[in-house]
DNA sequence: GTTAGCACTCGTGTTATTTGAGTGCTAATA
DNA sequence: TATTAGCACTCAAATAACACGAGTGCTAAC
């Protein structure tokens, strides 16, 4: 078991280190006067901690720096929620402006993010699973192309761009056009294809001559293409941390970063709350000497998406997890209000 | 003026240090064989270049290194325009994959440019000047929100969210939508607002109650935000760049490369071919010491949009103009077929 | 005009040396 | 018994000293 002297100096020691990034040594901070003790003394509890794995030491004569469970014992014991007062103001303030989309309010949403906290942040949208089609239009461009476009019942877009056969023409696209809108609306876009497939084929042949031909076509633009939506935000700025002053450590950081798939697969599988992955409890060998700090926030039932924030296992955890966990309310309620009467 | 064997032998040193990014000497050439003269000679030559500025030493006896001028005399006058058949075959399977549309053709150019090349590309689309509004939608999702929705006639869709004033209802809302669509449909995208200003309004007050609290509203929807849309492609691909081996040069490039304006700007002002800037010959700050190589790509009649490669000076100039304007031709190809029947 | 030869330069890589902040341990102190 | 002072020891980082080698410029010979 832990005195209480052993606490003060483990929160002081991962304090200090997170501040300045140096190894933080007996004799510096009995000078310091954070703490009434003489360097001996520290000294000997410092050894106690590193025992008791809190601690580790850079060198055999170095002063000391958190160890991984160190920090885990920090954000779980350690740390006082921090009211951010001003950081919440600044997020209001981007959710009060007024006609931007849902995009936008994302995209905003991870930039200040980043911006606050010189990390880079991650934002994956919600997941269209319970999304339900609102209209399916299909848009004739010229005798090739048209543009097909979804609308969902949460306003969200997809469109694309297709090329027409040749055999289909007008009257009988916009029959077709009537026909899905009528069997499709209300339908999870998850399920269209499914949908599409058993109930609908079968109905369209009859009214169609030669439907063989277009019904990989329509295929086509009713299966999505995972939708699902990242904004990262700050990819430079997490260049700022001393940790990142090495090259290589660079390199991996992008690799990493502009995998997109990995990262959206890492976000999704964070359950309600706030999350902490601190180093080697990341489950993706890329940001194992990283520490992610995760808040979901939510959209009408059960419908969700994830703010992050990724950054060195030195983190300024209470800020970091105080602003998540404001700006996850914010955007939950942003989102409330925009889409209160919908359901 | 330049002897035969002076300009061979700047050709070779520039090729040389092109490849291996490392001051060449004068030993080291003559002992290469792939020039028949002894060291000393070179060396006279070499001195001789120097003195006309087309050399540098990065110090009093190191080897030559190209100075800016060089790199701009090798491109002027020392290079063969070099095929690349097999490079050809790869962007033209990109362009022949089926249901892409437009962004996605040029997001998938971006990436494989910067594949082939190892640095840094950036697609600019084309500018929507000339474009003229297809179909103007506003879909109500719920009593505050609707999301409205512009087609282009290049198929083009641009969609954003609104919440909607308490005051307006929907057949209020579809009538408005009908004029909306009479009076536009064909109205160049950039003009919009103006003919909103001019033709609509007052036609509107007449029809509608209360038009006052609308118009702003309406106006929102119409008033585009600079809709050029950038694709880049291997941020951290330019990373392997030897060059790149200094944490400040990583960190000065990514806060330009996310500096979205400033990049769009740097190719918006591109004249029609391919244009090369070589280091200090780029007006931005940013990239002095980087060279910036651009080609156009037609849209239809006169819109047009730019592809670009940034890397070192030390640039392989003859294969990333070769590709360029080889993907260029190929883009302009992929968008007349796709467009040719909709003027 | 070309080349060989030679003295000189300077970045790079290696090895020694110094310095300073840190540690562990023991003995003295409150 | 818990704390502190004192001391010998460690090691990373900074600095200096040195050799090496690829390069240059220049002069004289071919």
């Amino acid at each position: 078991m832990l005195t209480e002297r052993q606490l003060l100096v483990l929160q002081i020691i991962i304090d200090d280190f997170i501040e300045t990034a140096h190894p933080v040594g007996s004799r510096a901070l009995s000078k310091k006067g954070s703490i009434p003790y003489s360097a001996a003394t520290i000294r000997n509890d410092m050894a106690d901690l590193e025992d008791m794995g809190f601690l580790e030491k850079t060198h055999s004569s170095s002063g000391r720096i958190p160890s991984e469970k160190g920090y885990r014992y920090y954000v779980d014991h350690l740390i006082a929620p921090l009211s951010s007062g001003q950081n919440i103001k600044i997020i209001r303030n981007i959710m009060k402006e007024g006609i931007y989309e849902f995009e936008q309010i994302v995209q905003m949403s991870a930039e200040v993010l980043s911006e606050l906290t010189n990390y880079t942040s991650i934002i994956i949208g919600p997941e269209l699973s319970e999304t339900k089609l609102k209209q399916l239009e299909i848009l004739p461009i010229s005798n090739h192309t048209a543009v097909a476009i979804l609308v969902t019942d949460t306003g969200h877009v997809e469109h694309r761009s297709i090329t027409v056969p040749e055999k289909i023409d007008l009257s009988d696209l916009e029959k077709m056009v009537n026909i899905l809108n009528d069997r499709l609306k209300g339908v999870p876009i998850i399920q269209l294809e499914k949908v599409f497939q058993k109930e609908i084929v079968g109905l369209l042949k009859r009214y169609i001559n030669d439907f063989g031909s277009t019904q990989h076509y329509l295929q086509a633009i009713i299966s999505q293409n995972n939708p699902v939506k990242l904004y990262i935000g700050g990819k430079s700025n997490i260049l700022m941390q001393p940790e990142f002053n090495d090259v290589d450590k660079i390199r991996s950081f992008y690799t990493m970063i502009e995998n997109e798939n990995e990262i959206a697969n890492l976000l999704k599988s964070k359950k309600d709350g706030i999350g902490i992955s601190i180093g080697n409890e990341n489950k993706v060998e890329a940001i194992k000497d990283l520490s992610l700090i995760t808040a979901t926030y939510q959209l009408g039932k059960d419908q969700m998406g994830t703010i992050a924030l990724l950054g060195p296992t030195r983190m300024e955890y209470k800020k970091v997890i105080s602003l998540l966990s404001s700006l996850s309310k914010e955007l939950s309620e942003a989102l409330y209000k925009w889409y209160k009467t919908s359901e």
